[in-house]
DNA sequence: CCTATGCATAGATGAAAATTATGCCCCATA
DNA sequence: TATGGGGCATAATTTTCATCTATGCATAGG
């Protein structure tokens, strides 16, 4: 059974004839005869009583009737829902991203993006850099919001933030404007624990210059961005963190950003995405946003 | 689009490969490649991301294969429906029948089929044999039960029933326990109007034995079989009826049945139906029922 | 880097769908 | 009762399209 009959099928029903329907449907009459056929033998029953110059319906025709109708609406109903389902920007939107994105950056974002499409809910998943990338490249996630780049032909990368690591810490602490990069060894420090990208991004800045965190004054050694905050807050040292964290603190002047004389730490999180994957509707919305904000 | 689009989808989706779909259904890979860029072309859409080594489906996919899943549910509902249209004897019966038929015959009838089959339901009208006759030619009934035949080809009759007109009166009336032709006459005799089957066909006896009812000494014209009956039992006369309608009345001795000599007035009824038209089930059914009984 | 796996493409083949031509049946009309 | 036209069935031919085999190309895993 397929559907071209149930269709030759509705319209001899509808005009009682299979001379009327082959008209209508621009084919030829024993095309119709033939098809009516067909769809007798597969159904195993007779539809239409042949009278010689009319027909009638049977009884199983007038079962088959409605029901070929639903049938036939509901794949109309199907090519509307198809090209429907790209026109709302509306649904679920499952964002992986680093641990500074995901906390600093991408619940702004939403927010603002929530404004313009109300019909979207976001769900923001915050791992490191290189479980989020593979989360992407397993067809976990649709895009990931990260800051370090891994080498994948399948993997798009595009710029999505600049970012800087700053030296800060109160002005009781370290009343100075600027610091050069031999005297951080003799202030008191803070540092994250490692494997976060922070830490690491900040040791390779340091590798650069040939200097380790080992001739440093740990005073700690804190498992978040909010909680190296507060000690510094407190004045139990300096740490470096990403200025997105700290520019409330910056702009209340409760912190202070130190430069350190001739180093800048600049750092960029990435969008990342398959190559080949389609985005649905809400994620391509969703990155169009992303990329007109910066 | 095309149920064997629609198959080959779902069977593309439930394996997240063509490969392994093109072997579930016993098709080749490219045929499947073939089939669902056709399906993508008419949707206008993309189902499937080709990764390479590996596929996934888009939002649109994720749209499509419930309601894909639901259509062909539906077409397999349909096969099922259109096969069980057939098993159970169920619905409305509407019989048309002349006056002798319809009021005593299919009653009875109607309630031991629906004895043996409690899901129907009947809907007796009751019209003059040549109307029932033009209603089944018409298509306006399945069948009738009538008393005269019309030649026709479109028309199958079969016997059903045999009738006879009989004298009747009571023993009061007329003590004899027969009567010759020519003693008619002197008895009081109540008629039916003009038009009336019965009547009609008594004259046609009459005529055989070159006798009209102008002789008759006719005490009253009545509009009804219970009519006459009612004022036969009233001593207001004999009348020639049914014996299918009085056999209540001979069997409980109110009314005594007179044969007339060398006169035998047996008329059949007849089904009638059209003899190139399909019976639904209960009609079909109905039929068989009838015939047994007879 | 090589191989196996999986989808796409091209060309050939065959089945099914559509068409034209025609026949038969029924009905209406003269 | 004969005749013509309308309507479905059948037959033979053409066209279309689904399917196949062979092959190419890309990717993932060793």
């Amino acid at each position: 059974m397929d559907i071209h009959h149930l269709k030759i099928f509705v319209s001899v029903y509808k005009n009682k004839s299979f001379t009327k329907a082959s008209e209508k449907l621009h084919i030829s009459q024993p095309t119709i005869s033939e098809h009516i056929k067909n769809l007798e033998k597969s159904l195993n029953c007779k539809l239409f009583d042949r009278l010689g110059r009319s027909i009638m319906p049977t009884a199983e025709a007038d079962v088959l009737y409605p029901k070929a109708l639903q049938i036939l609406d509901d794949l109309d109903q199907i090519q509307e829902d198809i090209s429907a389902a790209g026109i709302g920007v509306k649904g679920k939107l499952i964002i992986g991203a680093s641990t500074i994105p995901g906390a600093y950056i991408l619940p702004r974002m939403a927010y603002t993006f929530k404004k313009q499409y109300p019909d979207v809910a976001f769900e923001i998943l915050i791992e490191d850099s290189s479980k989020i990338t593979n989360m992407v490249l397993q067809h976990d996630l649709f895009f990931g919001i990260v800051g370090a780049k891994m080498t994948s032909e399948k993997l798009d990368y595009e710029p999505l933030i600049e970012d800087e690591l700053v030296l800060v810490a109160t002005s009781k602490l370290l009343p100075q404007k600027t610091i050069t990069l031999d005297k951080l060894p003799s202030i008191p420090f803070l540092q994250r624990e490692i494997g976060s990208g922070t830490r690491q991004t900040f040791e390779n800045f340091l590798k650069k210059n040939t200097i380790t965190t080992n001739t440093f004054n740990i005073v700690a050694t804190l498992g978040s961005i909010s909680a190296v905050k507060q000690a510094v807050k407190e004045n139990l040292g300096a740490s470096v963190i990403s200025r997105v964290a700290v520019q409330e603190e910056l702009d209340s002047s409760i912190l202070h950003e130190i430069p350190i004389i001739n180093m800048k730490m600049k750092r960029k999180f990435y969008l990342v995405l398959q190559k080949k994957r389609t985005l649905p509707t809400q994620y391509a919305a969703f990155c169009e946003h992303m990329k007109k904000k910066y």
